[in-house]
DNA sequence: ATATAAAGTAAGTAGATACTTACAATACAG
DNA sequence: CTGTATTGTAAGTATCTACTTACTTTATAT
């Protein structure tokens, strides 16, 4: 009858670019009419694509945390059996950090919690993160045993490791990631355990 | 001849007043209007007593990281036999996590970060904060040694832990606050550490 | 070819919102 | 008392911005 709905194949050729812009930008100094420009469409087109500019940004999340995933999944995928593929994904984060942009739209998103659905999509985004990094410590903690010697994080480093902890915890206690008690183990737990390592 | 000038006071009477809204809303989010009403003044109010509203939030991530620090130094300050002041200090944030709201101010301040103003905030309060801990770590080393025996974190507490370490890298890189071989071996060497941590 | 729906263009609108201005009331130094 | 500078009131303005509407062009299935 009429022309084919590529709506799909649109949605997916523009969000790399309003997720780069989310990036840029933060979510409420984004405009749609910057959106539109840097996609080179009109604005109605990307609300013909989206219902309004939160699902533009939920949908950005989405996106930036697939890629990074299809990254570290391509990582683990690769024969090394000089590393357990914890420590490569240890290595590659060291090494490329945020190149993705996704911890800038993650901040962006950490100011929006107040909506449920923002709040739902980190939720979900950083509880996926870490069963991903739980299930890998176990093939990591196979391998652990017969390699021994690692570096010793100075006194400095481990206290930004501290500082780490006290922003997570607030981050989860933000987002409703995290219980109470949990969390407290958090800090006093793993904090304990970099103290005590400072002097060793 | 006239009235003297009280803006240093009514200053100080309102930035709790500022800064809890700016937690609750965020920046963008915050209205002059908004800020007015809840200060139970007129909106020229405010800018009689700072420039804009860029300066309102700066004054306000001032106000609350003050607070928590003062805060801190009166858990310091008593005296404690059973505990190092280190560990005081974890065992208190991990307790009344954010009350002060710093960390959503913080959260709204690392989505302003491309304004240098802002960035160089955050930037110096992250840092007082890091030498703050890393002073109190070496009271701890002393007494460490002394009293062993801590609670062993388990795999899902340490892998929140990791996820802590990349969160952080990626502030630090964001305001500028770290090197990249700095914030490498964070990731690497701490997260190293936690790993193997998981299954002795 | 042509009916039909999708893709694109252009302009507009209603509501926010940061910041201003003009003026009245008040308190204090002399 | 009184002139003066501060404090408060009230209204406004220029700009921005999420989202819409009305319309034209284009591609495709029949």
């Amino acid at each position: 009858m009429a022309r084919p709905d590529q709506s799909e194949e649109k949605r997916k050729q523009l969000l790399p670019v309003v997720a780069k812009v989310f990036a840029e930008f933060g979510y409420r100094r984004t405009t749609t009419a910057e959106l539109a420009k840097r996609c080179a469409v009109r604005e109605n087109i990307l609300y013909r694509l989206w219902p309004n500019k939160k699902a533009m940004f939920i949908a950005a999340i989405e996106y930036v945390y697939d890629l990074s995933m299809e990254t570290w999944r391509a990582l683990l995928a690769k024969e090394n059996h000089t590393a357990t593929t914890a420590e490569r994904v240890l290595d590659y984060e060291a090494r490329h950090h945020g190149e993705f942009g996704l911890y800038r739209i993650v901040f962006a998103g950490l100011s929006e919690t107040d909506d449920p659905q923002i709040r739902g999509t980190l939720k979900k985004m950083f509880a996926r993160f870490h069963s991903f990094i739980k299930s890998e410590m176990k093939t990591h903690g196979q391998a652990a045993r017969r390699e021994a010697g690692r570096e010793k994080p100075g006194d400095d480093v481990l206290a930004w490791a501290i500082v780490a902890l006290g922003t997570m915890a607030n981050i989860t206690r933000e987002i409703g990631l995290l219980s109470n008690p949990k969390r407290q183990r958090l800090i006093s737990d793993v904090g304990r355990l970099l103290l005590d390592e400072s002097v060793e």
